[in-house]
RNA sequence: GGGCCUGUAGCUCAGUUGGUUAGAGCACACGCUUGAUAAGCGUGGGGUCACUGGUUCAAGUCCAGUCUGGCCCA
């Protein structure tokens, strides 16, 4: 080995190395927030968007966060996929304002609202949960932002707002126009105590002991071999007997007529479902003690009549889904007015809904039994279990622990009831909704299907809840109690609203309401308030329509899967109702954040492991970047995967693109656009790595187009690993350090060196919103990356030789380095430099002229010595280099000391050091 | 239980109309460099393409079923 003799002078400071106050620890959580400042106060959002203004238009619609927590992991890759989206089309040229919004009104923030004071007027609840709303709508922002999230965050679209509301009001006013709004009962949760109907947050369970008892109701128009048999139910809420109107069986299941024995002697002919009998014995001492029972499915039986025990009516049997084999008899007392199951399967065999109970739980005249009008529901069990006994109804009776729903706060239990609902006629809009999904552009593609099946099977919709954080219903009912549904009222009543918001409707009493539209005295106007879907559902109306500087249909929606059902859903009802067409041209979808294992990620399961899930924790530890990053890098179609450790992951990628970033503005220290050389000055290799950018330009404007980030992370950190940090700087070291100042080889590197460095903080600047604009500052620009569009893939360097050359040259590469490998694991030859190398090119290929080129076969290999020879395979033979080694380039040349000047250096040097 | 979707190295992802020995980046191991240095370069190990069966000369890719996980319903 020829060492350096120590006496050689240091040549260090003769060599031009990289220079740059770019640094290499990113720093992300102090350097992000004074750009951030920075933008804030150079009004950057508005500047985009005025530069832009002339460009095509391109709407993308924020669909409403919910304003009653912080941001987690899940909203905020929603947020940065819309962002994305953003500014990737700002940047492709169009003009895209984003107005962000929150949805405010609904039962978690009244709930929470309440459970922190009790007794509050209506107004009260309503303030307090408008503070409570606009506290979380500030927290959320800061994260959004501070997350680079670009938008009209000082005037964002809040659903609580006096003109959104109004517009609420308007739309319901339109679907009363078209008469597709209706009155009718349904069943709720009802809590007699508080006097309210309950949400299912509302509800706890606790234990109670109710009679259960079995009931047989007599047939009376049996098929064959069924005469004189009697139905027997099982119910654990007696007092719902008055209110029965049915009989459900489960159409696939197995049942037997027969005679049965009591233990005390009597018989009777009953239908009982095969797998209930021993229960049933059990429970009644009822026994089969036929020899040839008759055998039957549930749907036998389907649409028989009972005699109802004790009033004179009769009780229809149906089939329904919903009968289980592991309580009663197979066999479900159905009580429309009375429950949830009983309501759907009711409303699809036309029965009534009876539900004679009042506000307080008493039965009303409707029951039918005047001895119990008056009486409390839970008092009337024994006197309804008497009365089955006179009629000779009753088989069996026990006392039944269970867990019954209770209501949180006046912890008594509840009651199913059903009220006056209002509802929208789904069947009046289906088909031009259906029609209207066709239209749309869903993406990934199955998510055409996923709504199809959804508004082609969904119900009415109910849209009045009994609740106070919301807007109200815009209804009267005049003193006989009859609903008004008018158009020019309502749009009254929203021009009020629109002026003074809607507590007004909370704080004037009927008189002032009734006297202001127009309605007659003893006019009471409605409790209710609308549904909160109807919320966000009219954002189409009450946003897109509203801001000139927006248009529908939308370009975009972007949302969770669960969003086929909720927004995206509830967005297109309203929407073919007011615009008749869909409110969006394309629909995209993303996953939901999952552990990963690809297991969800539960509450309970992050406080155990106290892994943190907001937003906060992420860029106040990494950074916005990083956050970024990783939603760039994850397939947000499926499920996004997501753990601390997936973090570390993104953060080596981050690594590998700032300082590859770093290294090229380094060597570009002494670089002034006058520098560059024309194209026919640059080598084969600089003209190679353009066109590999090119390439990567090309693919990631069009991955943009996609909506497909993940491709120009991709792209992006392989062009940075592969052909840039392994390849193209690896092999230009040499000319960027030894070569003159202003040699034509070095200031070609440069030249191509500055293309890159702009063209990827121009491709970078949607992800890397932060680091994009401070490399971008670094290349000497005063105004931020975020004002620039794409770059055009330049055609000079569009599919030339090069690419043939690099690929060959790439082949022979690993050949030598494989032969070098031994070598140096043996501590024979540590740099390449130090190996003398003999390349074996096969007589097939490698037909490059660049082969008969040694100046840039050497610069490539990074050796400083080569013979290429021809032979059977690709082979590389490599030994130790007998020249001395050049103190100032570190190459074993022949040449060195040539020049007495500088007996350490070889000829080139001597020269480049004067 | 139903509808829609998903499953390729330890991790995040590529794998074109079925066609050589299934790829990349990260992580890992071992070297080198110390002039990108809390960086950089090289080499290497690592996969029954969830499972089972089928179609085919040929299946990660097509078909059927099973399992896994997700969203929405019941």
């Amino acid at each position: 080995m020829s060492a350096t003799p120590d006496s050689a002078p240091n040549y260090k400071n003769t060599v031009l190395l990289p220079k740059t106050d770019f640094p290499m620890k990113a720093d992300l959580v102090t350097r992000e927030p004074a750009r951030l400042q920075k933008w804030e106060t150079s009004k950057l959002y508005e500047k985009i968007i005025e530069k832009r203004k002339s460009g095509p238009k391109f709407v993308l619609h924020d669909g409403p966060p919910f304003a009653n927590g912080d941001v987690h992991m899940g909203t905020a890759l929603n947020k940065i996929l819309k962002d994305l989206i953003v500014k990737s089309k700002t940047m492709a040229g169009h003009y895209a304002p984003f107005i962000p919004g929150w949805d405010c009104h609904g039962l978690p923030i009244e709930f929470k609202v309440v459970k922190e004071a009790q007794n509050l007027s209506p107004a009260e609840v309503r303030t307090r949960s408008e503070a409570f709303a606009r506290g979380f709508i500030d927290i959320q922002r800061n994260s959004f932002k501070r997350l680079g999230v670009f938008g009209d965050w000082q005037k964002p679209y809040l659903t609580l707002d006096p003109t959104y509301e109004a517009d609420i009001m308007r739309t319901f006013g339109k679907f009363v126009s078209k008469g597709l709004v209706y009155r009718s009962k349904k069943p709720v949760q009802w809590s007699y105590g508080a006097q309210t109907a309950l949400a299912e947050a509302e509800v706890e369970y606790k234990e109670k002991t109710s009679p259960a008892i079995h009931v047989s109701f007599k047939l009376l128009n049996p098929p064959p071999g069924l005469e004189d048999a009697s139905m027997v139910i099982w119910t654990t809420t007696p007092w719902t007997l008055p209110a029965n109107l049915g009989i459900a069986l489960h159409p696939d299941f197995d049942y037997v007529c027969g005679t049965f024995t009591h233990d005390g002697g009597m018989t009777a002919k009953f239908v009982i479902a095969t797998s209930r009998l021993e229960a049933f014995a059990a429970a009644t001492g009822y026994k089969l003690t036929d020899e040839t029972p008759q055998k039957l499915k549930g749907t036998a039986l389907n649409g028989c009549e009972a005699q109802h025990p004790f009033l004179p009516r009769t009780s229809k049997i149906i089939n329904a889904l919903f009968v289980t084999d592991d309580t009663g008899t197979g066999a479900v007392h159905m009580a429309p007015g009375h429950g949830a199951d009983d309501y759907i399967a009711g409303r699809e065999h036309g029965l009534d809904i009876l539900s004679p109970v009042d506000d307080n739980g008493l039965f009303t005249a409707e029951c039918g039994l005047p001895d119990f009008v008056g009486k409390h529901v839970f008092k009337s069990n024994e006197g309804i279990i008497e009365l089955l006994k006179t009629k000779n109804a009753l088989l069996g009776e026990e006392k039944y622990v269970h867990q019954y729903p209770h209501c949180w706060r006046s912890k008594t239990p509840i009651i199913f009831r059903a009220v006056s609902q209002f509802f929208i006629k789904i069947d009046a809009i289906r088909e031009k909704a259906l029609y209207e999904i066709d239209k749309v552009n869903w993406l990934p593609a199955w998510g055409r299907n996923r709504i199809y099946g959804t508004v082609e099977s969904r119900p009415d919709w109910c849209i009045s809840r009994q609740r106070t954080w919301g807007v109200p219903l815009p209804v009267f009912f005049s003193p006989d109690g009859e609903a008004i549904l008018d158009e020019g009222i309502v749009s009254k009543v929203a021009d009020a609203v629109e002026q003074h918001g809607t507590n007004l409707w909370f704080e004037k009493d009927d008189a002032f309401w009734a006297d202001l539209v127009g309605l007659p005295e003893g006019t009471k106007r409605c409790k209710d308030t609308l549904d909160v879907w109807i919320d966000s559902g009219c954002s189409s109306v009450a946003v897109l329509d509203r801001h000139p500087e927006l248009h529908c249909p939308a370009d975009v929606y972007i949302e969770a899967t669960d969003q086929h059902r909720g927004w995206f859903q509830s967005s297109l009802m309203v929407s073919v109702v007011a615009h008749d067409a869909a409110p969006y041209k394309n629909v995209i979808t993303h996953g939901f954040v999952v552990d990963t294992s690809g297991k969800k990620i539960s509450k309970s399961e992050q406080d155990k492991n106290k892994k943190p899930m907001t937003a906060d924790h992420y860029y106040n530890k990494y950074g916005a970047d990083m956050v970024r990053l990783w939603v760039s890098s994850v397939d947000y179609q499926n499920e996004v995967p997501f753990s601390e450790e997936l973090f570390q992951q993104t953060g080596e990628s981050y690594r590998r693109i700032r300082n590859t970033m770093r290294v090229i503005l380094g060597n570009l220290h002494d670089f002034k656009p006058e520098n560059a050389v024309p194209v026919e000055s640059l080598t084969l290799i600089d003209r190679w790595v353009l066109e590999r950018l090119h390439d990567v330009t090309k693919e990631c404007v069009q991955a943009y187009e996609r909506f497909d980030f993940r491709k120009v992370f991709t792209v992006i950190n392989q062009f940075c690993a592969s052909d840039l940090s392994s390849l193209y700087i690896d092999i230009t070291k040499d000319r960027m350090y030894c070569d003159p100042a202003n040699g034509t080889k070095r200031r070609a590197a440069q030249t191509a060196f500055r293309e890159i460095a702009e063209t990827l903080s121009k491709l970078l600047a949607p992800i890397l919103a932060f680091t994009a604009d401070e490399t971008w500052e670094h290349l000497g620009y005063t105004e931020s990356v975020h004002l620039e569009v794409f770059p055009v893939p330049n055609p000079a360097h569009a599919g030339s030789d090069a690419n043939v050359a690099v690929e060959e040259m790439v082949k022979a590469r690993a050949a030598i380095s494989q032969a070098i490998e031994p070598e140096r694991q043996a501590k024979k030859i540590g740099s390449s430099l130090e190996a003398t190398v003999r390349l074996t090119l096969p007589t097939e290929g490698f037909t490059h002229p660049v082969w008969n080129d040694a100046a840039t076969l050497q610069e490539f290999f990074i050796l400083s010595e080569l013979d290429v020879v021809r032979g059977p395979e690709l082979k590389a033979e490599v030994r130790e280099s007998s020249n001395a080694k050049c103190a100032r380039c570190w190459k074993h040349l022949p040449d060195v000391g040539s020049n007495a000047k500088h007996s350490c250096l070889c000829g080139r040097c001597a020269e480049a050091v004067g």
